[in-house]
RNA sequence: GGGGGUGUGGUGAAGCCUGGAGUUCACGCCGGCCUGUCAAGCCGGAGGUCGCGGGUUCAAAUCCCGUCAUCCCCGCCA
């Protein structure tokens, strides 16, 4: 079988075949339609349309038939009067829920007191005067229908009828139109899309690869790329100075609500680049999106903030600005505290530090939980305190603490009578972290009607682990602000890196990179990667950047999660068109999925006999 | 790796705490009636190994243990 001209007569051929089979006459498929259900008006009225869609509802009175027939621009009602038009009826008897039909009718305003004001083409109808079933559909394992909660291993397995519900088609609209904001904004101020491959180097520096397998260089693997990192700086060094991809990215690590295996992301890079040419790239594209899914303009420049600034007074690097309830130092409160886990913590170098939430009235057995949770996220405890309407404190440490202690306390928290005061004092990390993880669950709004963009700057370089190693807080391309400092003083150098936050949410990174190989051998050295190491894994990269690279700086932004935001989503998958469950699977096509032997031979691959056997008696039940 | 929630006809829920006949509600499905509905209505009907396995008990959807799936969180995610 060649390709040519005449496999696509065939193909026309078989087409018309099949349109034969299904109404009984020939079908043109061109002219199925001369109309779009959604978007008849009452000035169409008169006029004769063709339609083809779905049936979305079917109602039968008898004498008088309606069908609600839905395409992807909107529904209409059709009337089909069985006595006026006996083969019209015998055909809409057959109808059911999502049958794909066609229908001639004439277009004609509603009778008086039938005009239904909740529907865009409420105030029309069609009658009908030729039906045609195009595909019959069998009962649905679900409703089409945004009201119904329907499992959400039951939607994957049906991720095509799914689809269909309103909800996730306006999800599916709202993500091409954001992804067309974004390349107009990036073509407009004249940056390159410039695809990279997706077959590239593992270098697992981060996040887990995906592997996989050379069958022509057995024993040896690709990686899915966790991002175009290193190709987008070749990219300048190749004189490309403005790069943009709407990339996928692959980062095998687990799951969450906003985190999928494989996930999208608007990347750029700029050569002779610094933070502020990143930021005046990035925000009319940001602000692009908003207006193409929103239709609301957000305010730029966006306001920024240290990290340093954002872990003291919300506890993490992505703040949700849209509430207060900062963080209170409260070190000098309880210097010299009669409570004496305070006092041992802050002799000891800790922090302690409260958050004021509000009236709340909370039950002891609230309160109680919420001790646990802090807990949970490894404080050693939490102190509540309760303001009482006469200014005294409730609380179990009350009395532990003098008067003067007391008063410092309220002053320093400015709290008012029936305020819920949450205080933790523990390492400094632990401590921000506690508070912050507090102050969302207990301040967080819900939703997303506010927006609230900002710019968290000045990273660290190094993330210091609890057994004192160093990893890069970005990753190690990045350019720290002074390398003497970085090398004398790791733990507290800082780095040109910055995140753009969106009500709490990490959108995306960035940096300035290093452009210098001496710079970055500096860093690999700090992060205890030998020469030999750094030739092996970098040393591709680290040549590039000794013939005359450009200073350069670049950002990615994770679509799938400023879509979920500006939807108003509660999880990524609700605007992935075919997302994968917590541990990786897909429902629909059953993958991933054991391979044949032949593959794997191919491969040179053979699994482990462990594996082997897991495999064998795998079947899995529910 | 750890913690928590959920799993009941095709779908969504209630029943579980406090064991007593697969019971109930809504939607869907099948059949019938019906000329203005729009989540149509009315009448009738079919449909379930209560995720799976084990235990306790005279008796388990219900209590206990294990396991699988799924969702949320911690770890992890340069």
């Amino acid at each position: 079988m060649g390709v040519g001209p005449g496999d696509h007569e065939g193909l026309e051929i078989r087409r018309r075949v099949v349109g034969r089979c299904a109404g009984g006459r020939e079908v043109d498929q061109a002219s199925l339609r001369s109309a779009r259900a959604g978007e008849l008006r009452a000035s169409d009225a008169g006029t004769d349309v063709k339609l083809a869609g779905w049936v979305a509802t079917r109602r039968d009175h008898g004498g008088v038939v309606f069908i609600d027939l839905r395409d992807a621009s909107g529904r209409i009602q059709a009337v089909i009067n069985p006595e006026e038009n006996p083969a019209v009826g015998t055909v809409a008897d057959v109808l059911r829920d999502e049958y794909c039909i066609a229908l001639s009718g004439l277009v004609r305003k509603r009778p008086e007191g039938t005009i239904n004001p909740d529907l865009p083409t409420g105030e029309v109808e069609v009658a009908v005067t030729e039906l045609r079933v195009l595909s019959p559909s069998e009962p649905l394992p679900f409703q089409i229908d945004d009201r119904a909660d329907v499992d959400e291993g039951r939607r994957l397995e049906f991720r095509y009828l799914d689809l269909r519900r309103p909800r996730m088609a306006a999800n599916l609209v709202a993500r091409s139109r954001a992804i067309a904001a974004m390349r107009t904004a990036m073509v407009d101020q004249g940056f390159l899309e410039v695809e990279t491959p997706t077959l590239v180097k593992s270098t697992p520096e981060g996040a887990r690869d995906v592997l996989v397998p050379s069958r022509l260089r057995q024993g040896s693997f690709y990686a899915l790329p966790q991002s175009p990192q290193l190709f987008k700086q070749l990219l300048m060094v190749g004189g490309v100075e403005r790069y943009y991809q709407i990339a996928r990215c692959y980062r095998d690590e687990d799951f969450r609500a906003d985190r999928q295996i494989e996930f999208t992301q608007l990347d750029i890079e700029g050569a002779f680049w610094g933070r502020e040419d990143v930021f005046a790239a990035l925000e009319p594209a940001v602000a692009a999106v908003a207006r193409a899914l929103r239709g609301i303009e957000i305010p730029a420049p966006f306001p920024r903030l240290t990290w340093a600034e954002s872990m003291a007074r919300f506890g993490t690097d992505k703040p949700d600005l849209r509430f207060g309830m900062e963080l209170v130092e409260l070190s000098d409160v309880f210097a010299g505290s009669g409570f004496r886990a305070f006092a041992d913590v802050l002799a000891a170098g800790g922090l302690v530090a409260g958050i004021d939430a509000g009236r709340r009235d909370l039950s002891r057995s609230a309160l109680d939980a919420l001790v646990e949770r802090a807990r949970d996220l490894g404080a050693r405890g939490l102190v509540w305190i309760v303001v009482e309407d006469d200014g005294t404190l409730r609380s179990p440490i009350a009395k532990f603490l003098g008067d003067e202690e007391q008063a410092a306390l309220v002053s320093a928290m400015q709290a008012s009578p029936g305020d819920l005061l949450l205080i933790v004092g523990d390492r400094p990390k632990v401590t921000r972290l506690v508070l912050g993880a507090l102050r969302l669950d207990l301040g967080r709004p819900e939703g997303h009607d506010e927006l609230r963009f900002l710019w968290v700057t000045d990273f660290p370089v190094f993330a210091v682990g609890d057994d004192g190693s160093l990893s890069p807080e970005h990753h190690p391309f990045t350019a720290p602000y002074d390398i003497t400092e970085m090398r004398d003083h790791p733990a507290e150098a800082l780095s040109r890196a910055y995140d753009l936050v969106l009500n709490g949410v990490e959108l995306g990174s960035g940096s300035e990179r290093i452009h210098d190989p001496r710079v970055q051998k500096e860093v690999f050295d700090v992060l205890g990667i030998s020469d030999r190491e750094a030739e092996s894994r970098f040393g591709w990269f680290m040549r590039a950047l000794r013939y005359g690279t450009p200073p350069h700086a670049g950002f990615a932004v994770g679509v799938d999660r400023l879509v979920m935001i500006l939807q108003n989503e509660p999880n990524i998958r609700e605007v992935m068109p075919f997302p994968k469950t917590q541990s990786g699977y897909d429902p629909m096509t059953n993958s991933p999925s054991a391979v044949d032997e032949l593959q794997l031979v191919e491969l040179g691959i053979d699994l482990r006999p462990d594996v082997r056997e897991a495999l064998a008696t795998d079947s899995p039940d529910g």
